[in-house]
This record gives C-alpha cells, sequence and structure tokens, in this order.
DNA sequence: TGTACATCAGTGAACGCGCGTTCACTGATGTAC
DNA sequence: TGTACATCAGTGAACGCGCGTTCACTGATGTAC
C-alpha cells in the first residue's frame, strides 16, 4: 500500500537512522539490509525503493550521521575532550562517535563514503581548533590535530580492551595527559 | 597427498601469514577462507586440517601477528613515534600496525581474539613506557599512553582522508605535537 | 467538491550467487617388523 | 636396512545456508476532470 510523500521521506529517515545505529554496534559487513528496514520497522522489499543498492546505504547513512546536529556536543574544546574520552562514551557505540566504531572499515571503502568522512573530518578539525589551546592559529590546529587523533584512537583501544580496569586507564590517561 | 610434519607446519605459517597480510588489507569478512588458502599456496579444502573454523583462524592470525618479533621497530620512543607516523606505513597497511587497520573490527570479537589484543596492547604500553618522556614511572607510562592513542588514531583518520594533503597533515601534525 | 483512474510505496515470496564447510579420494609419509 | 601397510595432509567437487536483490501484487495516495 502506497503511503503519502511525507511517510516516505519518514521511512526514508528512519532506515538511515537504524543503519547508522546498527552498524556502529555491528559493522557494515554483519548487518542485513532486512535487519536494518526490520529496525526501521518496515519490511526488506522496499528497500529498493530508497537505496541502489547496500554499498549505497552504507554512503547515505554516514553522509546522515556525519551532518546531523548533534546538540549535546560541547563546544569548548575541553568539555568536548571529557566527555568524549568517557566509560559512557566507550560502552555506548551505537549511538557514539563514527570514527572510532567504523575508522577502520570506512577506510577501505569506496569514493563516497570516504569523500564525505574527509569532508566531516576537516569540519572538525575546523571546530575543534577554534577553543583548542595555543597561542597562534596553526598552534591551535596542530593541538587539535593531535588531541582529536589520541581521542579517536584511545576510544578505539580502549573498546578493543576485554580488561575493564585497562580500558579505563587508556581513557583516563589519555584525558589528563590532553588537558592536566 | 600427505606432507611432512615439517612441511605441514610450514604450512600452517604460511595461512597465517596469508591471513594476518590479506586481513590488514581488505578487513575480515571481504577476505574468504579460499583466498586465503591460495595466498598461501594451497587449495581450500585443507584449510579444516589446520584451524577449526574461519573464526579460529581469525583469532589465531591475530595472536600470530601480534606476537611475531618486529625486528625493525625502533625501541627508542621518539624513533618508534617517527617510523609509525609516516606515509610510508599508512600506505602499506597489509604489513603494518594492527590497531590501525583492524581496530574497530577486533573490538566486535569474541573473547580469545580481544584477550590476545588485550595482552599486546599491555606489552606496547609497557614497552613504550620504558622510553617515554616523563621524570616519574607513571608519567612516563601516561605519555606513552596518550602518544600511542593519538599515533593509532592519525594513522586511521589518515588513512579515511581521500584528500592526500590532508591525509599527511594529520601524521605530520601529530607526530609534531608529540616531539616538537 | 466529488468521482474515476493512474501512480507508486510497501509487501512478502522467490531467486541465485558466494562462501563457509564437508567429504570421498589420492598418494606421500612414517612406522612396524 | 629394506619392505608392507597404516596414517593422514592436501585435493577438488559438492553441499547448503544466508543474504543481496528482484518481482508480481496490493491498496492507499494523488491527480485529472
Amino acid at each position: 500500500m502506497r503511503v503519502s510523500k511525507i511517510q516516505k521521506a519518514q521511512n526514508r529517515s528512519a532506515i538511515l537512522q537504524a543503519a547508522a545505529m546498527l552498524f556502529r554496534k555491528h559493522g557494515f559487513e554483519s548487518v542485513t539490509v532486512a535487519q536494518v528496514m526490520d529496525a526501521a520497522g518496515l519490511t526488506h522489499g522496499g528497500f529498493y525503493g530508497h537505496f541502489e543498492s547496500k554499498d549505497d546505504l552504507i554512503a547515505k547513512a554516514l553522509e546522515h550521521v556525519l551532518n546531523e546536529p548533534t546538540p549535546t556536543v560541547p563546544n569548548v574544546f575541553a568539555d568536548y575532550a571529557a566527555a568524549y574520552l568517557s566509560p559512557g562514551h566507550r560502552d555506548a557505540p551505537e549511538s557514539g562517535c563514527t570514527y572510532s566504531t567504523l575508522g577502520t572499515e570506512v577506510a577501505r571503502l569506496g569514493t563516497e563514503a570516504r569523500h564525505a568522512m574527509t569532508a566531516s573530518m576537516k569540519e572538525r578539525v575546523e571546530a575543534l581548533s577554534a577553543t583548542a589551546p595555543g597561542a597562534t592559529p596553526s598552534a591551535r590546529r596542530q593541538a587539535a590535530i593531535s588531541a582529536w587523533s589520541a581521542m579517536v584512537g584511545a576510544m578505539m583501544l580502549s573498546r578493543i580492551s576485554d580488561d575493564q580496569d585497562f580500558a579505563d586507564e587508556l581513557l583516563r590517561e589519555t584525558k589528563v595527559a590532553l588537558f592536566g
């Protein structure tokens, strides 16, 4: 049964939202098209009315999650880092940072997905540079790049650890090293 | 045709080596058992004489690559970081650091693989702590953790970027921020 | 505004390919005498 | 040391499940008059 144009747009959005969550939680390849559609409250047959292929969905879901405004993100550098490097963020990958959940996989994706990610990375560096410590713009940009790299790396490593204490140590020591 | 015990051990080793390379280059799920066996110079049917399953291979290949002595790794902190953060390392993921190539995927693997990775991470932190900057052991450990996180993160992010200049900037600025 | 028809979003069964896994077979290795 | 036999690593065909993708169909939406 046909649905209204508004409903169709909402459905598309629900698919992207569900995909972005499932991908971050389980990875691109473990998540099936049917699972995404199910999580969006639809049946799998309708998928190709919204997207060309699963690869297309991956690219669109990444763009979607990267471009959505994240109102809870603090815009002061130190606050951003403290929130980022929290155990709460680590334990909720499905709603967290895309780089630390899917980074190594994205590096192998096609042009469209990587291009969207690259644009988003540049924006992130720009935004962090504004409030990063440093006397000159280039010093602030350097601080933003290295600190952001440390955050993303520490988060990923912390999620690998099956030793809770060590996982916490990675986050804590990185946070302290960056901001005293 | 049966082969000697020595040959069998060499074959097993070749499978692990091929798997470790292919996995780092293409990810766990994109690489097939047949591809691994082919790269090891064998046919796929013999695979189950060496490993219980593909998952078993993944765990064993990770242990293999994490425990193999890497003679080219400098043991002085700054040299290690400089070699790590080089474009050459970025452009040869198949023979590079496992964390920056497979990190986000390993975080979702089972007990055996993550346990091996965790033990290896602890060793790496210990090793880096020895020559890390800092007045006290805990300061050195902190420096080792945060700097290593930054290296792994910057490498992963650099591989995502489809903009060469930006990719290089991420590595360069992280290196300079860490060591002047 | 109301009616008749065309459009098309979503459904669910079906298809077919790829990949992990199994298995009967081969022939070289290793061992018992 | 040599011979006969048992073992078993590797081969390659085959199996079967899962998943991406297709398609005929349904019925509500949107549009033309």
